[in-house]
This record gives C-alpha cells, sequence and structure tokens, in this order.
DNA sequence: TTGTAGGCGTTATCAT
DNA sequence: ATGATAACGCCTACAA
C-alpha cells in the first residue's frame, strides 16, 4: 500500500471555524420572528406569502439549513429506522435492504444498518439505538429465540417488525413466508421426480427458515415414507456461506449410500452442493438433483440454472417498511402477520431419479 | 401529563404507555444533581466512588437511558456516517460496507446507508444529512464527475471520504485502487498468453474504475501494437448488471471476427461474459478468455473459475472508515491518498490464444 | 397572521 | 467533589 500526498488543509466543521445559521439570525434577517420562520420551514400555512418570501429568501441568502438533532429533539423522534440483518454480503438480505430503502426512504426515513453476524451482543445494541431514540423503529431480519432475552421486554414499547426470520411469539408485525411449507413442498417436488433418498442442508442457525423448512421437510418425509436418517440432514455455517456449504455436504457425496437429492435452505448453499457435486465426477441433475430457497440472481448465473423457491425478498423488504411505518405512526391496527406468496422455480438442477450416486461414482473410477 | 416523578408518554405501539426517564429524574431519585449524573454518565471521573454508586443504581432502577437526539444537539454531533453507493446488492459495495462497519461501529459510530443507483439527486440528498448534522461524515462511493454541482462547495466543509471511485480534483481522502494499472496488466498478461484481438467491457457510467481502466487499456493496446478498434470497447449498463453483460458481449461474440479475450470491469459482468460465451457455444476459455476485476466470491462458485484482479474490498472499506473518523477528529493531517494494491488471480478463466472464434463457430456449424 | 416564551434532555461553565 | 444554571436549536401553545 503507497501513500500519496495531496494539499494541506483542515476541516473546518460548525464547532469552530464556521459560522452555523440558526433560526434566530434568519429570523433576524427577514425581519420576523423565529416562530414564523419555524412555520415556514414546516409548511404549515398560516403565513402571509410575502412574509413567507421574505423568509424563504433570508433561508437562502444565508444558506440556512435545519439541525436535525435539535428538530428531533423537540419532535422527540429520529427519522431513522433501523435494519438489523446477519450480514448484508448475502444478496438474498441485500434484496431485502432495498425494498426496504424504497419504501422507507420516500417517506422521509433514513436507513441505519447494523450486521449482527449472528451475534446476541448486537441485538442489545439494536434495543439501546431503540431506547436511545436514535431510531424511531427496527426491522429484524434474523429474530431467533436466542433474542427472547433483550427483545421480550421491549416487545410493545417499540416499533419492531420481523421479516423472514421470526419467533411467533414475540407478539409483533410479521412479514414472512411459509417456511414449513416450502421445506414440505421440496420434498413433494423430488418425490413426483422418483427420488426417495432426499436430504436436507440446513444451518447452524436457529433461524426458523431454517427449523421450519427441516420440520417441513421431515413431515413431508413421514407422509411420503422416504428413507429417514439423521445422516441426511447436515449443516453448513450459520450464516450460510459457500465454503460451509461445501464442506458439509462432500461428507454425504463420498460416504455409503448418498442421497440422490437434496434441499437447500439457501441458494448459495444450493450452488455449494452444485459445485461440489461436479467436483467429484456427479452429475447434476442426471445423478444429484439440487433444490434451493430464495431466488437470488445468482442461481441464473452459470448452468445448470438452479431450481429454487422464488422468495419475494424485494417486496418483503418493502412491506416490513410499510408496516414498521404503519407502527411508529401508531395507526391502530393489530399485529398482522403478512405470509407472502413464494413459488418454485423448476430449472436446471433437477431432474428424474436415476441411477444411484455411489454406483455412478464407482462407474467412474 | 405527569405520574408520580416521572413524566409518560403515549410512546410506541397502541399497547403501550411508557415511562420516559430523563436525567433529572435519576439525579432526584439519586439525590444529586443532574450534573453529577452527567459526570457519572459520561465517565469523566471527579465523582466520589458513592456517589457515583448511588447514581447507578438509579439508573437501574428506573431503567434510564440517555437519550440520544438531546446529546447530539448538546455536542454538535450525530454519531453517524454515511455510507452512499450506487446499491448494495452487488457483492462488491456489500463487501466494502462490511470493512466500513467493522472499522466504524467498534468506534461508536453508526452506519447509515443510501443506494443513489446513479441519481445524482441523491448526492445533494448525502449533502443535506451532513448539513442537517444527521452524519458526522461521509464515504463515497461512486463519487464522478457529474457530482461537481452539490459536492464541490461543500469540499473541505464536511468530512467526505472517496472511496474506490473518485474524482482527482476533489480535495478530500482517497482510498483507491490504480485503475490504470488494472486496466493495462489485464492486456499485459492476455498478450502473454497470445492474444492480439482483446476487448473491453465497461459500464455506462463515468466511474473512475470504468474510465480509468478504458485508458490503461487503450494504452496498453497502443504499447503492444494490438488491434485497435472502437468495435472493441462495449459496455454494460451503470449499474454493472449480468443481463446488461449478456445483452452487451452477444453482439460481439457473433459478429465478425470476435476478439479472442476480454477484459470486464466487474467480476458480475465478466460472468455474463462466460455465460453468453458459453450459451453460444464458445468454450471458455480455449477459446475466449475473459478477465474479470473485484475478485468477489461468486468468481469461483462455478467453473471455469474467473482470473480476476483481486481488489481488497473489505479492507478499502476499513481504511475509509479510519479517513474519515480521522477527518471528523479532525486529526491534524494533510488529505491522504491511499493506493490499496491489488492482484491478479490466475484461475480458470484465461488461457492461451488458440483458434479464432469465429472459425471455432463456424467449425461446430 | 405574527410574536413571546417555555420547554425538549443534555452537557459544560461556573461557582461553591 | 458537587450544584445551579446557561446554553444547544428548534417547535408550539398561548397571546396579541
Amino acid at each position: 500500500m503507497k501513500l500519496g500526498l495531496c494539499k494541506i488543509s483542515m476541516f473546518c466543521l460548525a464547532r469552530g471555524l464556521v459560522i452555523v445559521v440558526t433560526i434566530s439570525e434568519v429570523a433576524k434577517e427577514a425581519g420576523v420572528s423565529v416562530a414564523t420562520v419555524s412555520r415556514v420551514l414546516n409548511h404549515c400555512g398560516k403565513v402571509r406569502p410575502e412574509t413567507e418570501q421574505k423568509v424563504k429568501e433570508a433561508v437562502v441568502k444565508l444558506q440556512y439549513t435545519i439541525n436535525m438533532p435539535a428538530r428531533n429533539l423537540r419532535k422527540n423522534e429520529s427519522g431513522a429506522i433501523l435494519v438489523l440483518a446477519r450480514n448484508f454480503t448475502n444478496p438474498f438480505y441485500a434484496k431485502i435492504l432495498e425494498g426496504i430503502s424504497d419504501e422507507a426512504n420516500p417517506a422521509g426515513y433514513n436507513i441505519l444498518v447494523s450486521a449482527s453476524d449472528g451475534n446476541p451482543k448486537m441485538g442489545f445494541q439494536c434495543i439501546q439505538m431503540l431506547e436511545g431514540r436514535q431510531v424511531d423503529g427496527a426491522i429484524l431480519l434474523n429474530c431467533t429465540e436466542d433474542d427472547a432475552v433483550w427483545l421480550k421486554p421491549h416487545i410493545g414499547k417499540y416499533p419492531i417488525v420481523q421479516c423472514c426470520d421470526f419467533v411467533a411469539a414475540f407478539d409483533t408485525p410479521k412479514v414472512i413466508v411459509d417456511h414449513f411449507r416450502t421445506g414440505y413442498e421440496a420434498v413433494q417436488y423430488l418425490v413426483s421426480l422418483g427420488h426417495r433418498r432426499i436430504a436436507f442442508m440446513g444451518a447452524e442457525n436457529k433461524h426458523s427458515c431454517t427449523v421450519q423448512r427441516l420440520e417441513g421437510y421431515k413431515k413431508a418425509i413421514k407422509d411420503f415414507e422416504l428413507d429417514e436418517e439423521d445422516a441426511l440432514y447436515i449443516s453448513a455455517d450459520a450464516n450460510y456461506t459457500f465454503e460451509s456449504g461445501c464442506r458439509a455436504v462432500y461428507p454425504m457425496l463420498t460416504g455409503k449410500n448418498p442421497p440422490t437429492a437434496i434441499f437447500c435452505v439457501s441458494d448459495v448453499l444450493a450452488l455449494s452442493c452444485i459445485f461440489e457435486a461436479k467436483e467429484l465426477g456427479i452429475r447434476v441433475p442426471e445423478e444429484f438433483s439440487v433444490v434451493g430457497c430464495d431466488d437470488v440472481e445468482y442461481a441464473r448465473m452459470c448452468h445448470p440454472f438452479l431450481s429454487t423457491f422464488r422468495l419475494p425478498c424485494y417486496e418483503m423488504g418493502r412491506e416490513s417498511a410499510r408496516q414498521l411505518l404503519r407502527c411508529i405512526h401508531r395507526t391502530p391496527e393489530e399485529y398482522v402477520e403478512i405470509i407472502e406468496d413464494f413459488s418454485l422455480q423448476v430449472r436446471e438442477s433437477t431432474g428424474m431419479a436415476g441411477k444411484d450416486v455411489a454406483l455412478a461414482v464407482s462407474e467412474r473410477t
């Protein structure tokens, strides 16, 4: 890393070197009172047009800008909302964030982000921001039972929306999908292709999207009387990283009696399964079918295109923001639970059950 | 309305009346003055241990939490910084954001994000937040000449750092890579593999990472006396989307005299080239070599693994935050220009120049 | 329609 | 070491 030097100069911020223009200076300049200036600033009518004009001219002349912390203090609000997720490098969370922004920004709210990285300590920090009035509300993208400690006492006290992952017992608006059903339908779909040994890849976290999908999967396994083995449930790490997905699926694919299909709780993990299978010379989907969940952009960036459940990430983000703003503005209403639809996108990573994988591998070697 | 010593306000959701505790209530409870409470809260010593103890007990008993807008007003700071990027769904920006968070959060700063989507209007909003004291500084990830209008008058007035994309004339700290050199070295590398017709894919924006890489590319084309044609420069859309990359490269690959190699200013675009080539039955890298830039995680998620320039995204984020905090705290220092290193990651999408692509295509058909 | 004045909850500057 | 009190900049009854 090199270091080049540019011109020397000091920042001159409000605190010292620059004259900070306040509402009273504007008032003086315009020859009116601060109250009038404030009224003009807040467009609350009740001001004579020529007075308003004078004030506006003064504002421009003095380059006045409103001091938000001051206004916020007075109005007891912050004009910002918090979005708490594990991270934003996962395209799934990034897309939700986009939806939230698109809804909240036009409404005049700023977005504050915080990556918990699965650390419950961040949940505490989240509440701190609510308590400290730094944000008017929060959207939690990865709420789990682990958050009960800090969250429970604050439910109903602050505007909080759970999105995607949630804890049913926490009484907040929820914007979710029926995770159980995705798990069930994944199996159902694979069974329709003739698969009987179907694996499940979750993640080392207590997210409802992991837990409930596993439940849906298990229920389907029972209903369809399929092979039921603990060895068929594997887990990537809590953050759904590609590498951990590869690590998790490897022993299963190289072990005895491997499955002919797998359902993964995240697209990135599904991609890791496809990748690892191909590395091992196992053809997808001829010998191994993979179903993902999320439908992120990367699912269609290389062949075989991923068969996956499309969740309306962007829309979930928007709806979460809508619900949160509703809470913040105290629109009298019950806590709604909005269940977004999903749909299976059948593409190229799934196919009819054919030869046994182990057999195929041994043939090749 | 009041209840005993404490004020009551309808704080959040319909259900809860929340008692808002202020510093003066704590003072009353502890039998001291607000000044003392404040001193304890700010750990500025000068308080007798037993007094401190009393205050702390009162804080716990009343569940007091500091009111940040009030503190911010008084201290004339916000404790937040702004990160402005085109979007955060591109893993490149997401990774930089991660670096910024990891540096700024421990320092007590919150992160406010804003997606400009290339809209200069957002630049204006950015300055608004600086002026409104909602943030103490800003990191701009996509600064271009187009931003001169709103940015120029505020340079030196507010703490601003340009990261990755930048305008040299704007006198701010910069955390960048030598984009020109990536363009030059990409060609150099491809030449070493025997390529003579090398294309360039940029994007419809004025980012320095697009403009300067093109310049480096052109210089190398001249230096190595390679084919020099306007038809060899193509552009994806301003946001580097996968689809636009496909659209841009298609006519080139199917047209007359296609190149045998291409350098793309972003990994996502490079992936789109690989994808489109494969769709057309053109083998990568046997018939068509592709070099990307960024080295995002997705570059190694499917074969052929992308040969690309690794930019230290995360580190650039951290360094940007470091520089910004330095500006905010007015550490007397010059505006530095930190040039981060990059390195070419040779993987599977590049190979020796072989048969002419058009020829290969015609052979196949 | 406009002005006066009293907070909002802190911190910081004085005294004591 | 502690306390009284004046800002910080704005909003908003209440008066005029």
